[in-house]
DNA sequence: GCAAAAGTGTTACGCTTACACCCATGG
DNA sequence: CCATGGGTGTAAGCGTAACACTTTTGC
């Protein structure tokens, strides 16, 4: 990288600062159905609405920082999915300042969750079916990230991410059918699936669902990476 | 929206500010490479240095309006591609300010671009293949724009943007050939092209790169919104 | 013994790929 | 007349999608 020959000049200083944020889309997958993290403010403005979990961004903190900081406050999870969404900047967006927003989303493994936090923070798991109204444009980011959501598990395994680390293979098709909102053939699915070769077959059984009981799975992330790297491309199924 | 019950409180006035800013990679095909648009900096920091074309957002603005207000300062165009690459935010990044920079990539018809503009400005197409050293991480952002864009272009008809609004297969296939760094064969891509039905035929040769002359095509956008809508999904070979 | 979920193979079809020659024209 | 790029069809193979019955076990 060029290093700075000169000095900044005053241009720098003269330009506007704004107020940034981070706001985190956090969904989860209870078994049954997809659900989005939210919390219902204590602080005004805004005090009882819903609300996705933010906070500013400090100087002295990247915007990745800033979301891992919140996502630990609120869930007490750390090393999970998290990626951009947009930035959310329009001038209006925000009547109590001039504000920009920028919008990661999340995915979490419930079964993790830590839940004494929940309480404290009074966050909610919500379907995704039936959001309440949020505050802001969060209802717009929302609605920005689940379609993102639907186009990246297209081709990357990011629905591991919201499995406990050993799944079933009726856990993953119904996680694919909640976020295609689609059902699958489930001969086709787990074929197509066990062709890819990256789960490996583990010699328990998950009983909860069924009386038979299911063979539990692992997401094997090296082989993905390694293949990856190579230019495989995962695909559960055919656009 | 719920709109804001209460005054925002003093936690809002005391947080700390950033400067912003956007960056602008723009991508240009000449028929034969694919460009990059930089420019050489007239004032410090970095003066003389290539760097790509940006400016602080002011408050008055989205990012997506300071983003637009560039490139028809630099370029003379507007209505053009832009889409968000994603939030440079690293605490270091510019060793003059606390900066964070929002990245976005547009793809331009070099056919169209102002040409009078770039003596001012100092701008200057370059080769991917053989880019200049950068300033502060504009190298990352464009590594990370060229990602984005051969991942975008696999599943979106965005081709066509760097295109002249009247263009050839051939032309077309050569793009597609330099964005995926790889060659196809020039039956199966005319083939799978049309059966789009995606492009009209023109009455109209371009003679310009060969005797014979080639027929002029225009990209369906009306089309094409209407297939997407009904989930239709763009693709010009299997991944 | 029965209800409820897990697990298993085969076939048809469509899409992708590989491949070689004639056409039109300007010089 | 020839060099250059433009334009055309067919066949093989692979992956996807459709489809029904048996297994296990807790109650």
């Amino acid at each position: 990288m060029l290093q700075n020959p000169n000095p900044a000049p005053a241009y720098y200083q003269q330009a506007e600062t704004l107020l940034v944020a981070v706001d985190c889309i956090i969904f989860g997958f209870d078994g049954e159905k997809l659900k989005l993290l939210v919390f219902k403010r204590k602080l005004n403005p805004f005090a009882g609405a819903y609300s996705l979990i933010g906070s500013f961004v400090h100087p002295s903190e990247s915007t990745t920082d800033a979301a891992r900081r919140v996502l630990f406050d609120f869930t007490g999870l750390q090393d999970i999915f998290l990626e951009e969404l947009h930035v959310y900047s329009e001038v209006d967006r925000d009547p109590g300042a001039r504000c920009i927003s920028i919008a990661k989303y999340a995915l979490i493994r419930v079964t993790d969750y830590h839940k004494a936090l929940s309480d404290h923070y009074d966050t909610e798991w919500v379907a995704l079916d039936s959001l309440p109204e949020l505050v802001l444009d969060h209802n717009r980011m929302v609605a920005d990230a689940l379609q993102r959501l639907k186009q990246k598990a297209q081709f990357y395994p990011i629905g591991f991410e919201l499995l406990p680390k050993k799944f079933t293979i009726p856990m993953l098709q119904r996680l694919y059918e909640e976020i295609f909102e689609r059902s699958f053939d489930a001969r086709n699915f787990r074929k197509k699936l066990l062709s890819l070769t990256l789960v490996k077959p583990l010699p328990e059984k998950d009983r909860t669902t069924s009386k038979k009981g299911s063979f539990l799975y692992r997401f094997d992330y090296k082989k993905y990476e390694r293949l990856s790297k190579k230019g495989f491309q995962f695909s559960l199924f055919k656009i």
